[in-house]
DNA sequence: GGAAAAATTTAGGATTTACCTAAATTTAAG
DNA sequence: CTTAAATTTAGGTAAATCCTAAATTTTTCC
């Protein structure tokens, strides 16, 4: 069991996918993706093809991804890390929430879980972000009641 | 006027300069660097090139580096990221030291100095980190008595 | 001072990531 | 079932990092 990881373009991708794939129940395809992150469809296909050869999703060709299992928990932890930050920045720093997320996104992928698990736990473990999507749990943070 | 930026690696390079040139006092030559990053000194050679092109710097061929002003305001940015996160991590989340410093370096780069300001104000405006070196001070954040 | 040893840089590559355009292929529309 | 639209493949570019081996410069020391 070699680690796999993810580059942080390709954490954007994932982060994406897991948001309008599962969260809001739509089909994704690459074209899509293209559009959302703005770059053209053979750029998005490319970084899609990486993540299906690291198994964070099945791609089939001309139709559409679906995340795996593994694609799936890692998402969480990105989107666990993204909305843990946007909190702080919102409600602590008192940022809007356009900002909230922009900062957030510069360091959710460099920042460890540890360091998430002590602001979530330092701000009462909020279970939202600021635009109300679910933070997801961690095992090692303290369970809400 | 042109914004030149800096790439992860490069700032990496500049933090250590700053520590040993002007903290330290000492020389800093490309073997010095390449030793203390772990890197063959053909390596630290061409990022030093590349720092000089931008003018961070002033490179004397076998004989050893120089920050230029542009490269010392740079640096103290980086670094005054990098201590005050040291603070937050030390002092707020008890991490030690070494710790701290290793978490600081993941998210340094990546924060912005609105974000490093708002901690900085948050803790009391800190003036060392806790290896006691000097945090210097970003013009936007409230003075210190 | 000059030759040999040591340090440093240059030259030339390899790999990875991320992006693009144009051509081919597949799907979808009528 | 043919054509238009969407999507992928093929082939490139560019920037970052890193490396080894060969050249060059500096240093050491007789």
């Amino acid at each position: 069991m070699v680690k796999v990881t993810v580059t942080e373009n390709e954490a954007r991708y994932l982060k994406l996918i897991y948001r309008k794939q599962v969260e809001d129940g739509s089909l994704v395809g690459t074209t899509d993706l293209a559009k959302w992150l703005r770059v053209r469809p053979a750029t998005a296909t490319e970084v899609i093809q990486n993540l299906s050869r690291k198994n964070m999703l099945k791609y089939r060709p001309y139709h559409g991804v679906e995340l795996t299992g593994k694609g799936i928990r890692e998402a969480r932890k990105l989107l666990r890390k993204h909305r843990i930050l946007e909190r702080l920045f919102f409600d602590f720093l008192k940022y809007d929430v356009r900002r909230s997320c922009a900062e957030a996104s510069k360091i959710d992928y460099h920042a460890s879980m540890d360091f998430i698990n002590d602001i979530c736990r330092a701000y009462g473990h909020p279970d939202q972000c600021p635009c109300q999507k679910t933070i997801f749990s961690d095992p090692l943070c303290e369970k809400r009641r």
